[in-house]
DNA sequence: CATGAATGAGGCTTCATTCAT
DNA sequence: GATGAATGAAGCCTCATTCAT
């Protein structure tokens, strides 16, 4: 009936991220989007109508994804290096979440509603780690003595190591040393 | 008729400052700084000839102080405990760095050199960070098993840990003690 | 996949009138047509190419109506008030012309056709309401000090007065007894 | 200390109606108006921040000022006509009013203040012209048993009728004396 | 015919920046 | 130096319209 799509929501999604990481949200523009895409900027108005609703349904999904992903660590052996593992592949996320203070929230009401999801996935994300580091509390792997909101702020915060090293399994098997054992000699 | 204000270039950093830290890099216009200092626009150009100049001076006048700061690790007693202390006292500097990205770095061969001693005064922050750790691995108060780069990753990467507590004081020592002895329990 | 919606010219019209008649001519596009049509917008242009010659289409057939009521009046027993009466029942065309200034009328050669049909028909128009003026006056039941298109001109222009009153009846009797008798107490 | 303006406010009025007279609400754009003006699109945007409250600006003022010149009706000798020499004057206002319409009234809150205040103004119009009346009523000049509504529709209504006569004072001579007098022979 | 996809033209706005005073 | 005025470049967005299926 109708022409074929040129593109698709998926690649709309890749080229998104790619010119973000690449470029930062400056550079993020409709303009520059299609131009990767090689579409008509218009063109993307049929499938997104403003910026703001494309990159947050974007960072929704993404979102989504790790929260799930996020499971992995409760029936793993060794339940913090797979968070740490489950988190370091979600790098890209880190830096998406950076430039949320950017975006015009207030674009539309999709765009908010967007935003809450965001915070709701973001606050499920934190309750999942807590909940893995509570329980390894319980059976005495992890010590007692420091709020639970450092420890999670530094598991967090793991992210931003940089990967210098030959695999990403072993800057996970560093880093995960160093967060449970930590630097002392 | 003209009121003659005038500014200086402190006024001009900290109005500088308060704008990003509040309102992100996406809302430091000259307009909204002007309206903050309560002089013309245009008045601005007298100081400096355009955004970036103005903003990677900030950062590396900013970035010259926290490497000065640095160097009280070195005769600290418990040096790392200091650095720690020392870097989160530069929280806001973190986030100033954050923003590199979204400058137009080619704008004018004065950004460019700018941007260049920030990459340079980094590097020296770095190089200091990892003298103080090296000289805490010769006197064995550090271990040795893990590459350099990752704990140097991690310290630097502890200014993103959420600070809850009350003071930074007890900040600073639970962080600290995370850092060097784990989570392990 | 495609539902295969018909459309007809009279349905066209009917939601144009709406349309129109509801947000104004600013709000006529094809986009909110077909919207309302439950069609495809590409659809509508299978019935016309633009949306000038949709509407002075419309226009046109909705004049050409309103001229052949007009005779009414010579039949009539009171043919100003048969006028008056008639030019009630169009208050909306008053309208539809109302928005000719804001059609784009070089569109098409077919557009400017039906702009020129327009003002024929509203030529016809005037000279109806003329000839029954004329006729009015020779037999003596109308001045004959007032220019005739003064005359003319303040009879087409009571479709302005608003209806305040229970019924239109009501309104065309007050109306009909102010324009020939007047004001005076 | 600064450059003289190349334009003003009164200017960009008197365009503004010039280009609503002329071509309609459709055309009015600042494109156009900046062309007429000889300036940059964006050196309009110095003195209003959008269209909307541009013409609503404007209208504001059209409107005080035929507010303000109604009030020669009361000390005039013949009050009625003189109600129908001054809305004759302005009849661009009328014509003015007709797109209010077309006009986002959402905009900004100026806009919708201003939409407000005109709808004030508007209903201060009637009621002067209702007083009028009424006065001219008591004095036994103006019949009793129509309804005020109606005849204050109808000298509304008379600024529609086209002026084909040489003077304005002879339309308006013409005028008076069918409203008052009717058309009956 | 009906459709959904793609597009270009055109209008809206915001700012960094330049310039005359 | 300080200022207010003007401007251009750049991004945003909406539709009418065309086209392949």
């Amino acid at each position: 009936m109708s022409r074929k799509k040129t593109i698709d929501e998926a690649q709309l999604f890749q080229e998104t991220e790619k010119l973000i990481m690449e470029s930062g949200y400056a550079e993020f523009h409709f303009k520059a989007l299609a131009e990767r895409l090689g579409v008509a900027r218009s063109t993307i108005y049929n499938y997104y109508p403003n910026k703001e609703e494309l990159i947050t349904s974007y960072m929704v999904r993404l979102l989504e994804r790790a929260v799930e992903n996020m499971d992995e660590a409760f029936e793993a052996e060794y339940p913090v290096k797979q968070l740490i593992s489950v988190w370091s592949r979600y790098a890209n996320m880190h830096q998406m979440l950076q430039i949320m203070p950017y975006i015009n929230q207030k674009a539309t009401p999709k765009v908010e509603e967007n935003i809450r999801v965001m915070y709701t996935l973001f606050g499920e994300m934190k309750s999942k780690i807590h909940h893995v580091l509570k329980k390894e509390q319980e059976s005495g792997r992890i010590r007692e003595d420091i709020h639970m909101a450092t420890m999670t702020g530094l598991l967090m915060a793991t992210v931003q190591v940089p990967v210098h090293h030959n695999s990403l399994g072993q800057w996970v098997d560093e880093v995960y040393e160093l967060v449970m054992n930590g630097c002392k000699g």
